[in-house]
DNA sequence: ATAAAAAATAGGAAAAACCCCTTTTAGCGT
DNA sequence: ACGCTAAAAGGGGTTTTTCCTATTTTTTAT
């Protein structure tokens, strides 16, 4: 027998390339692939056969991204291992998903033997990790890095989109019907939370944390 | 016979994706991979049984980026046919892939037909558009966006960089050596030339047109 | 209904950003 | 060596941002 795997992605090329390529593996094959975590909450909810045994999820997709996905799947069907698939080693991503419950965390830089053993490591010992992900583990233990996962308001959220375009913050508190006052007031804090001390630190952030996109 | 496909990505996951993707087309086979113009270069010098009918360039590589590698292979090997693959859509960098030779476009966000589809097409008729390409190509004839491509002093470029992060202009003038009324003065004629008003019409432009990548 | 918490609003000072215009300095060609 | 041009630096004024602290209004929970 199989074990089933289904792939998150929203670039329909790769989850397919990857579909293909697993299909091509002795123990795992494909049901389905998805474009973004709201697609794997309607499969999984519509059918018991559509639970698969590991997802490979992108930690970048745009409508609902790869931690939350993996946060939803960990916390609903814990029996499901999930295996985080990214471009990036930008700092903190691996870590948020291995804290949103991933199993393991795999470049997209890796070969398809690789991919294999992570797989079949998964399934045999529930557990798959490069090296990398090791020495940010043993960073984030000695506390220097990795903190937070922030949840905004809707309007700190509305703020920050607006505050990446060239408006002044007086006309951003028009567009919102609030006070200049009251932008301060998030601006303020945003600051704070996000230990930034300007505007382009918060442009960054948004960028970064996918709260704009340019 | 078939016809010879090399796919050029850096990252080895989806560039052996694709390969086992493309096998399974019955026309194509994929020769080999690459993970950068460089690596492309060697190949093609190698052996002349190197030289496929279609190369699949990613537009964002690390060494040697797509636009590079897609002119040095129009300029060597003009019987070879380019084929351009990237996540974005960002304007311009369609238009710079079809300037540099590329014979076509495609979103990695497509399907495996398509891709087929696509190369089916380059073979028979020596082209191939998606819709958007066309759409821009036309804009781009009109006149409407797509004129400048300013080209920068290396101060600016590096002042540009630094503006990207939360550095005050003096830190910036200090980083780099020279007076803050030099920086003011970099800012302001940026300011005019780019028309933009303020720090995060910088910041935008640096981002969106790659001098900065987040 | 009322206490507590969160959101919105204010005032004001100091720093930074923005803008325009002038002068000095440095590099380059003939 | 001379003049030309571009880069660098400066002066000074206006606006915006940043950073405090404090008050009012609205929401939420019991």
């Amino acid at each position: 027998m199989k074990y089933s795997v289904v792939v998150v992605d929203d670039h329909t090329l790769l989850s397919q390339a990857i579909e293909g390529m697993v299909n091509t593996f002795d123990k795992f094959k494909v049901l389905y692939t998805c474009k973004n975590g709201g697609e794997v909450q309607e499969k999984f909810a519509a059918s018991p056969r559509n639970i698969p045994d590991i997802v490979l999820v992108d930690v970048n997709m745009p409508v609902m991204n790869g931690i939350e996905t993996t946060e939803w799947i960990v916390a609903n069907y814990p029996n499901v291992n999930v295996l985080a698939l990214s471009v990036e080693d930008a700092d903190g991503t691996i870590l948020k998903m291995l804290k949103a419950g991933a199993i393991g965390y795999l470049l997209k830089d890796t070969k398809k033997e690789v991919l294999e053993k992570a797989l079949l490591e998964i399934m045999d010992n529930g557990f798959y990790h490069t090296k990398n992900v090791t020495n940010l583990l043993l960073d984030s233990v000695s506390g220097k890095k990795s903190k937070n996962h922030i949840d905004f308001k809707e309007n700190e959220i509305k703020f920050m989109r607006l505050a990446c375009s060239e408006l002044t913050y007086k006309e951003i508190a028009e567009k919102m019907f609030l006070s200049p006052k009251t932008i301060d007031g998030y601006r303020d804090s945003l600051f704070t939370k996000l230990d930034i001390r300007n505007r382009v630190g918060l442009v960054m952030y948004a960028i970064k944390n996918k709260i704009y996109t340019p």
